[in-house]
Parts: C-alpha cells; sequence; structure tokens
DNA sequence: CGATCAATCGTCCAAAACGATCTTTTGAAG
DNA sequence: CTTCAAAAGATCGTTTTGGACGATTGATCG
C-alpha cells in the first residue's frame, strides 16, 4: 500500500525545484525515510498530505500517478457536484477519479466530499430518474462509480499509528447499500480512527463475534431499510449493550432510523450526515485522550 | 517454512532493487549467510532489525513473509492462494493487495488470478466458517476486500482504444452478490474489451435500456440468486432477443444457473469459470475481427 | 541420478540523488 | 526606487541506485 517516491518526482508532480523540496524534507515540512545510502523516500501519502496542507497545485500530476486535472482547479463544492452529477450520469470513471481526487487535494475535508459532493450527486442522480430523466441502470451505476472513488480515496489518506483506537462497522443484514459504508471508513480513518468496515448484509450475531475480537472505540453501522422493526429494536438494544461491555461507541446512521425507529432503540449517537459523523469521532477520540 | 529469506524477497518486501539490497549485505549492513554455492540467505529477524534500524516501523513482521511470485508453476498460485486465504481471514487489505498484484505483475492472465487465487480463496474462507472455524464476518470481511482488490486491479489494466468494443454487465434485481461482476468487468477488460458495470440490483427493465443506449457487443450478467425461476426464464429470453436485435452476445454465469434452469433460457454462453469468459470474448473478438 | 529451468551470482554502467555552494527571485521596509 | 534578507532555483563533483548481462547455483521431477 505504501509507495515510496523520490524528491525528484515529487518535485516534479508539484511544479517546483528538486533543491526546494529537498529543503523542505530537510525541514521536517514533509516526513521521509533514507535508504541505506541516505537518499530521501517519501511516502505517497505524506505527499499528498503536504499539498494539501499548503494549497499547492499539481502541475504534473501523472509524475505521481495521479488522476488529477492538470489546470486550475478551484471549484465550488456546489460546482464540482455538478460536474459530477454528468461524470456520473455518463458513466465517466476516470472524470468522476479526478474530480473527486482534486477537491481533496485542495484541501476539503473528505466529510465535507462526502456530504455536499458525493451524497448530494447520488441524490441529484436519485431526482433525475424520478422525474424519468434518467435510467435506473444510470443511478445503479453511479452507486457503482462513486464506491470506487471512495476506495480509491482511501487509499490516499495519510497512515495512521498502530496506537490509534479501532473503529469496524458496516451494514446489516438485507440491507446491500454499501456506499454509506464505505464513506463512514473514510470519514472515519480521517477523523483518526484505524477503520475497517466489515462488509455489508451481517447478522446481528456475528457482529458481536466482531466486537469481541477486535475491541474497536467505535463501531458503525448504516441502516437503510429495515424488516422487521420489533426485532430490529430488540437486536440493536442487544448490541448496545454488547458495545457499552466492551467499551465501544454504537453509531448508528441511514435514512430506515426514522425518528420513530430511533425512540425504540438505545445507541451512541445518530448521524445525519458524514460531518456529524467526523465530528462525534473527533470528540471521542478527544475525550480518550484525555483520560 | 524456511525461516530464511533471498535478497529478493527482502528487496521486495522493503521496495528497493535487489541490487541495492545484495550491495547492503556485502558492505555489512545487514547480517547473511552463504549456501555452499556462494547464495546469500538472510535471517528474518536480521532483516525486520534492519529495516527497523532504517527508522522505519512500518513493516508489520508479516509483510516480511511475502513471497515472491516469478515463477509461473501452478504451485506458485496455490501457495499464493493460502497466503491470500490467512490475510484475508486477518483483514489485512494491504497485504491482499500485495499478494494479487505481485501476481499479475509476474505475467499471469486476470482471468487465472480470478479463477485460481480470488475465488479459490474465497471458496475456501466459505468452507471455513461452514466447519465453524471462521466468523461470518470474516466472510464477508474477505468479500469486501476482494472487491477492493478487483477494483486496485482494475486501475493496473492496459488502457484499451476507443475503438475497442464495449461490454457491459452486472447482477440482477435481488442479487447484491458484486465480486463475481467486478471480476468479469477485469476478466473482459484484459481480453480487449471496454468493460463497464452497470451496477448490482439491476431491474431487468433497465438492461433492455441499458443495451439500447450503449450497444455493447457483450453483455455479461452475473446470477447468484433467483427468486421466481418461471418469471426469470421468461425476462431472460426476452432479454435475449434484446441482445441479438443489438448484435450483442449475452454471457451468463453464476451458481444459481442450475443446469434446469439453463435448459429453459437462451443465451450465447454461460461460463463456469472467468478462463471460460476470457476465451469466449477473445474468440468473439477475434470473429468480429474478421468480418 | 541427471536433466531442466528459474533464481541468484558478480560485475558493470548510466541515470539519479547526495551535499554544498552559488545565483536569482520575491516581498516588504525605508 | 533602492536595499536587504529570506526563499527558491541552479550548478557541480561525488556517491548511490537500479537494471542488464552472462555465468553459476539449487530445487524439482521423471
Amino acid at each position: 500500500m505504501s509507495e515510496t517516491l523520490s524528491p525528484k518526482q515529487v518535485a516534479r508532480a508539484i511544479g517546483v525545484s528538486e533543491s526546494s523540496l529537498k529543503r523542505w524534507c530537510d525541514q521536517g515540512l514533509i516526513p521521509f525515510l533514507k535508504t541505506a545510502g541516505g537518499h530521501r523516500r517519501l511516502a505517497l501519502q505524506d505527499a499528498i498530505s503536504f499539498i494539501r496542507s499548503r494549497g499547492q497545485e499539481l502541475a504534473n500530476p501523472e509524475a505521481i500517478r495521479l488522476p488529477v486535472h492538470t489546470g486550475k482547479t478551484h471549484w465550488t463544492l456546489e460546482r464540482a457536484r455538478d460536474e459530477l452529477i454528468e461524470a456520473l450520469n455518463s458513466g465517466d470513471e476516470a472524470l468522476c477519479r479526478r474530480i473527486v481526487t482534486d477537491l481533496y487535494l485542495s484541501g476539503h475535508p473528505v466529510a465535507t466530499l462526502c456530504d455536499e459532493v458525493l451524497t448530494a450527486a447520488f441524490h441529484e442522480i436519485g431526482n433525475l430518474w424520478e422525474c424519468g430523466m434518467a435510467q435506473i441502470y444510470q443511478e445503479r451505476r453511479a452507486c457503482e462509480l462513486c464506491l470506487r472513488v471512495v476506495f480509491q480515496l482511501r487509499t490516499l489518506l495519510p497512515q495512521l499509528p498502530s496506537s490509534a483506537p479501532v473503529a469496524i462497522g458496516g451494514t446489516l443484514d438485507g440491507d446491500p447499500y454499501t456506499l454509506a459504508t464505505g464513506m463512514a471508513e473514510i470519514v472515519l480513518w480521517e477523523a483518526g480512527f484505524r477503520a475497517m468496515t466489515l462488509g455489508n448484509l451481517l447478522p446481528f450475531a456475528t457482529i458481536h463475534k466482531a466486537i469481541e475480537a477486535h475491541h474497536p472505540r467505535l463501531m458503525w453501522l448504516s441502516v437503510s431499510s429495515i424488516r422487521d422493526p420489533q426485532r430490529f429494536a430488540a437486536e440493536m438494544n442487544r448490541l448496545f449493550e454488547t458495545a457499552l461491555k466492551f467499551n465501544a461507541a454504537l453509531v448508528l446512521g441511514g435514512a430506515a432510523l426514522t425518528e420513530d425507529v430511533r425512540r425504540s432503540i438505545r445507541y451512541s449517537s445518530y448521524c445525519d450526515t458524514f460531518t456529524h459523523l467526523d465530528s462525534f469521532a473527533r470528540s471521542l477520540l478527544l475525550s480518550q485522550a484525555t483520560t
């Protein structure tokens, strides 16, 4: 996963001299390792973090194999969303990647991207379908493409120390909607959790087992459909008890959790948006750091 | 089995060239033994402590055990499959990526990887679960990880000319099993089709629309469950007619298509394995090239 | 056992990266 | 407009790297 880059590659990518890049490395602005012979080697994720933190534009993104737009990239989020809608509708995977990678590199938090670009675009495509202006396969394909974009974004996020707390999550049995869980994963990762998706269509029983096995500090579940509300409530409350027992926060999200349903179950937090999830995760981290 | 490693293995594990590693050995930076014939053999612990001494903690001890897949023997594929099973079971996404990427780079066809490594590993994990030796979440997570590996493999495949024929496909309504369709996509891409997944949970009606819109030369469908066999057969036969009308081959796959079911429907080809799919796709290309 | 073939050997060399130093550009102050 | 210091870029001789080469070794199989 960790791809290493030479100073020259990174310098070319962001359009500065090799000297400057080496200086920045030596000043501690970019983490790097040295080979036994003394050559600097940068991790791709560290280079990305630096680019993001400096608001650098990429002159030659292909130097580090990034599918980034070659030009000025100062889009508003709304503009980006509209571009993404078109790219999704036409099934242009490469363009989807470019748009989202661009936004990420220009410094937007992952949670913002998920809320205001990905989810927003996806909803709009759902609207188009309801108006008869898009086919179902376009909506399904958009879902697939978003998922791929999310997976790719995942590879660009900075690495976390192995001391970082673990988060696990997924979707429940009967609920094949993977996208939200994929987004939750990258949002939590950026918030500082070593987030791992268990997959979709998970029976309740195995989630208990997973908590026992991995001792996560946070467990997320995305619920987009509920077959039997009564049984759901009972199972969910049992899950919350297991979570309590192992000191894990239980975070829920998803449109199926209406106010009525929420009243019948216990949980640590319900999140309407990924920004909420991000905030909750960060405050959880802070409160744990002080104890 | 043996606790000693070749220079090539260590070089791969830490991402440097074999030449450099050999030089470092000869400079005394890494202790090593020599066989009677003069080949270097490094102890696992020496390699690890060398990595640590360079101020690098990123490599977990297991990463160094990564085998070098440069041969083409069946033995290597089997070995890789076993390594992959372990990586999937422990949820090590980076290691999964590495195993499969190595195999691809060493020249194995994508179809072979899908059949003999990915699918084989996945089936074995299913077996482990049935024997009670693995939890359901491990099986679900393995599915998720395989999917990510497939998506990543997709980005490594060579680009195709825009003149290449189009293939589209996906899974049907009620069938959330995405993995097979993802593998079909990369296999077809390698065979020379500009393959695009439409997504999963597709109603029949929208597939007709997609064929009309994209005029594919090939349409694949992965069927892992059938709710209403009679209606399925009727819909599938209608789909085959649309495919014929637009000169598209209809390729089916999936365990739900038993012999009985197959007898009741029409299609261009049924594929048990991805190698079959690859062969069919290539012969289709050839026959079209000559006309 | 002997044949076979991938893996590894040692060596070589061009390209890349090193550190150090020097020159140019930038931006703010007088 | 000039001055000046800090940042960025350019230059240079030296060292390191990574890939290529034919020759040798080691694992495997009949």
